[in-house]
RNA sequence: UGGGCUAUAGCCAAAUGGUAAGGCACUGGACUCUGACUCCAGCAUUUACAGGUUCGAGCCCUGUUAGCCCAGCCA
């Protein structure tokens, strides 16, 4: 972070420096203008703080613009969502929260005025008839036999269909541009159509709606945007966005500038498949961990200051690519590393018993919550003749530079004392469970014993002490790059990638622990009380992201 | 096969005619009350390919290849 500096402009902000340098603007204006059909994922967040960044850095503003043109897929659950997501984000719009269907007026108004400089007409052709007349990739269209109404003909015609004079689908309103273009966009593009559908802020006061191409430039005219940035599948658009805001002569000409979408590997983003798997029940909603919507994540306990990181880690280009999940998993690791204590957790746990401390007694250790930051302070946890320590880190029969505990070896009880290994008992199916060890009181934590040293140290909880909890370890549900799911609809992801691990042991001092908080469990990762499955009782932890691999044999 | 866009290391990404930044990942070493963290070192004689212009090209020109997007009354 320290480094801001050598961290380069990138295409856009060099766009938009230009444009400051030659007048075109003096502050920027920018705009999120999600359409409220589904929940935001890690693919927002990018244009998100995009924009959001953009308006800060030039001294600018930020909207936040629900585009609720097209009714049959929006819904208030998704607005309030969104709105939750964005503010998570620490993107502040104040209270520039609008909503292009409160635009419908002026959209209204903005026809009229094309069909009045003849340039749209009011078209009768059916949806397939419109599909024969566009052409196709490699050839051009032909004219409306609609194309030359007169103006007024057309003014009365438009005007019917906002009285809701005609039936669904019946007659549509159209841009006039060239049916001959290899741009499919400029092929005199609809830009109202007729739609008798409830709209969840409107209601039933408009039977036209307008069309993305014709809506989005008006509602960024009309909020004074100067630079109106979206993702590469608008470029073809980009000619009729000019298209409209020349004819409509607003003398404020908003920019559009496209960027590639946000990509994650193996992972499964786009609104569309999330949706999916939500609605088919696969996982468990719009923030099951297992998913990358920004709901989800924040479950997990993803930081909005580590997505922060990780969307300015990626940069911005106009290159299609897929991002290495390590990187996000870099960016909490990262941010967590110094904020969150470092407690002592058992998640495969084995009985180990000290046979040389007394019986029955407890002693409470001071230890620091995070020994790279010392303002964490510290807390006291209790330390007994019975322990549970990690499985993996006991062998019988140890491989080459194995300094964990095996017979004979000695360790560190991390916080706690030096202890060796002097016999381990074996069930009847030859599992390992109960190993006996001695300590040594001169080695304890703090004392400043270094008469000798020992190479592996290990985590432990008081068996007595410990608290039960419910950990999981959630895997992204992967996208093998051949699509999340199949022609037939069945499902091509792997959606197994949740254990659950039952009873793990973690030491008595997250007792108080509140929905959301977060801690290192040493060597095994990072975790969050998970805000819905906890209760005061029962303690359930969502993994956030592993720590790197320890030991490997060789 | 029409149009638009893109191509720099395993993954992102900078370099705007002056001799290939940075990060992730990975590898080696040092350190360590965890093998994590931290630190140090290594990691593109070359920018999809082939030509050309130039004293000099990832950048300019020509051609080729590959990938993405567009034929909703979705956004």
């Amino acid at each position: 972070m320290e480094n801001e500096a050598t961290i380069s402009k990138n295409f856009i902000e060099q766009i938009i420096e230009k444009d400051i340098a030659e007048g075109h603007c003096k502050v920027v204006k920018t705009r999120f203008p999600p359409e409220p059909n589904g929940y935001l994922h890690i693919g927002h967040a990018k244009s998100i703080l995009l924009n959001y960044g953009l308006a800060q850095t030039y001294g600018g503003q930020f909207n936040l613009r629900f585009d609720d043109t097209n009714p049959t897929k929006e819904k208030e659950e998704f607005v309030d969502s969104i709105k939750a997501d964005v503010e998570w984000l620490g993107a502040v719009y104040d209270d520039r929260l609008y909503y292009a269907s409160d635009y419908f007026p002026q959209m209204y108004e903005a026809a009229v005025k094309l069909i009045k400089k003849g340039l749209a007409f009011v078209c009768d052709l059916s949806a397939e008839q419109m599909r024969e007349y566009r052409g196709t990739l490699t050839e051009v269209g032909k004219n409306s036999p609609y194309r030359d109404r007169t103006v007024e003909e057309n003014l009365e015609l438009f005007e019917n269909m906002k009285n809701g004079v005609y039936k669904d689908g019946e007659k549509v309103l159209r841009a006039k541009i060239n049916m001959q273009s290899p741009n499919i966009n400029m092929r005199d593009p609809i830009i109202y159509r007729v739609a008798r559908q409830h709209h969840h802020r409107q209601g039933d006061a408009w039977c036209i709606y307008p069309m993305y191409d014709f809506a989005h430039p008006i509602e960024d005219a009309i909020e004074n945007i100067t630079h109106s940035i979206c993702t590469l599948e608008f470029e073809d658009h980009r000619p009729l966005y000019d298209w409209v805001v020349k004819e409509l002569e607003y003398t404020n000409p908003p920019k559009q500038i496209e960027f590639a979408k946000l990509y994650l590997t193996n992972v499964v983003t786009g609104k569309r498949y999330i949706k999916k798997l939500v609605e088919d029940n696969v996982v468990d909603g719009w923030d099951d961990p297992r998913l990358v919507s920004l709901a989800a994540l924040r479950r997990r306990g993803f930081t909005p200051e580590s997505i922060k990181m990780f969307v300015e880690l990626v940069g911005v280009a106009k290159a299609n690519s897929s991002v290495d999940y390590a990187m996000l998993e870099y960016c909490i690791r990262e941010d967590l590393k110094l904020k969150k204590p470092r407690v002592m957790a058992v998640l495969d746990p084995i009985k180990l018993i000290i046979d040389n401390y007394p019986e029955g007694q407890t002693e409470m250790l001071e230890v620091h919550n995070n020994m790279e930051n010392p303002e964490l302070g510290n807390r006291e946890i209790p330390f007994s003749r019975e322990l549970y320590i990690e499985r993996e880190d006991f062998m019988e029969e140890p491989p080459k530079k194995y300094f964990r505990l095996f017979p004979g070896n000695e360790v560190r009880l991390m916080n706690a004392y030096f202890v060796t290994c002097k016999e381990y008992i074996k069930d009847d199916s030859g599992k390992v469970i109960e190993i006996h060890c001695t300590y040594d009181p001169e080695t304890k934590s703090g004392s400043g014993f270094n008469a000798r040293k020992v190479k592996g140290t290990i985590h432990w909880v008081s068996a007595a002490h410990a608290l039960e909890a419910e950990a999981r370890l959630y895997e992204n549900i992967v996208d093998e790059e051949k699509g999340v799911y199949n022609e037939d609809g069945s499902l091509n992801v792997n959606p197994n990638s949740l254990t659950v691990i039952e009873k793990c042991f973690i030491e008595p001092s997250v007792a108080g622990a509140k929905k959301y908080d977060s801690f290192q469990f040493v060597r095994n990762g990072y975790f969050c009380v998970d805000v819905k499955d906890s209760t005061p009782e029962k303690l359930v932890f969502n993994r956030i992201v592993s720590l790197k691999s320890s030991f490997k044999l060789k």
